[in-house]
DNA sequence: AATGTGATCAACCGCATTGCA
DNA sequence: CTGCAATGCGGTTGATCACAT
């Protein structure tokens, strides 16, 4: 309903605080409270609109404010918080004391949510990046074209670098599938069981074969494994699968047909659906059902079930890129 | 030394919400 | 119930600084 006149319309004072400024504010805020903002920089002496009064108040001058570097545990809560409020940036405040919503929206935006990026994690969502598939076929067609470019060596070097995001989105996609075999064998009647489901059972069973044939280390398999069985901790699976967004049917596809020809891998998608892997069972509840209930429980030391800290958080914490 | 670039953060803007007459 | 004023909130901007070229 009926927005605010604007403040800056009788000539008041914008832009930095002066200290004399700055003093006039908090003493009278001192002597006698704030009251009304819209009266208090007339009473205060101060040519300023209310807002702005509010603002230097809340954001600097408060008494309580905490100043400094975020510690670890103060990310983490932000994270956890953050997963679950979204960009409810006074609502995260209010769970951290001392620390006001603009300074944790200015951390959010110039710390945490580059780091996530940088791993392949939508800040947004908090789960991993999927615009990868989006734009993998023509990454691959360009990438090919290595074999009939390797004589020019601007071009084969490029080609090499193509490939390795090649390399990074058989890893992804690998990743895709083994949450659809996590999901299939969470609901084995489930008729919408699609052919990537199939491959997907397949490759869990053929976990150290992939690792050979995709060029993938152990410790990304080994990632990519616990990241989607969640077995990392205390949490239910479904709250350890970050939610992919499956691919469209023309990648998978695609996806399919450059595992199979890349080698002994043909094998796996004619393999049986034979779950080998003993599944962990279905979760009590989701993250959404319990958190949402009351966020506050999902602060502190873990947003999902009270007993580990946030997946997210701890992959993020330790990531070299960030310390 | 000069200039360019990116990071940081205080402050502003404008819409949404709340409270009251 | 309605409309207005006050306040809250989130997105954005721009000044400043540090570092690289």
């Amino acid at each position: 309903m009926g927005r605010s006149p604007c403040c800056d319309e009788n000539g008041m004072k914008k832009g930095p605080w002066t200290p004399e400024e700055d003093t006039k504010l908090v003493q009278y805020i001192q002597k006698h409270g704030h009251g009304s903002w819209r009266a208090l920089p007339k009473l205060a002496g101060l040519n300023r609109c209310g807002k702005s009064c509010r603002l230097r108040w809340t954001n600097y001058l408060r008494p309580d404010i905490k100043r400094g570097k975020f510690s670890t545990e103060e990310e983490q809560t932000i994270l956890n918080l953050h997963s679950i409020l979204g960009n409810k940036w006074s609502a995260i405040a209010s769970h951290l004391p001392g620390r006001t919503d603009n300074e944790i929206k200015n951390f959010w935006n110039t710390h945490i949510k580059k780091k996530l990026i940088h791993m392949g994690i939508d800040p947004n969502t908090h789960r991993p990046r999927t615009d990868f598939f989006t734009t993998l076929p023509e990454l691959m067609v360009i990438a090919n074209l290595k074999e009939v470019m390797m004589d020019n060596q601007p071009w084969a070097e490029h080609a090499v670098r193509l490939q390795e995001a090649v390399q990074l989105a058989k890893y992804q996609y690998i990743q895709y599938l083994i949450q659809s075999a996590v999901s299939v064998a969470s609901n084995p009647d489930s008729s919408s069981n699609s052919t990537a489901d199939m491959d997907a059972i397949n490759v869990m069973s053929s976990l150290p074969l992939l690792r050979e044939n995709l060029g993938l280390n152990p410790s990304q398999i080994e990632n990519a494994t616990q990241y989607s069985l969640g077995v990392d901790g205390g949490r239910p699976l479904n709250d350890k699968l970050p939610y992919t967004t499956p691919p469209d049917l023309e990648f998978q596809a695609l996806m399919r047909n450059e595992i199979n020809q890349d080698s002994d891998l043909a094998s796996l998608s004619q393999g049986e659906f034979t779950p080998r892997s003993p599944l962990p069972p279905s979760p009590p509840f989701t993250i959404g059902e319990r958190s949402m209930k009351n966020p506050a429980d999902a602060c502190c030391t873990s947003s999902y079930d009270g007993s580990s800290p946030s997946f997210w958080a701890e992959l993020l914490l330790d990531d070299p890129f960030y310390s």
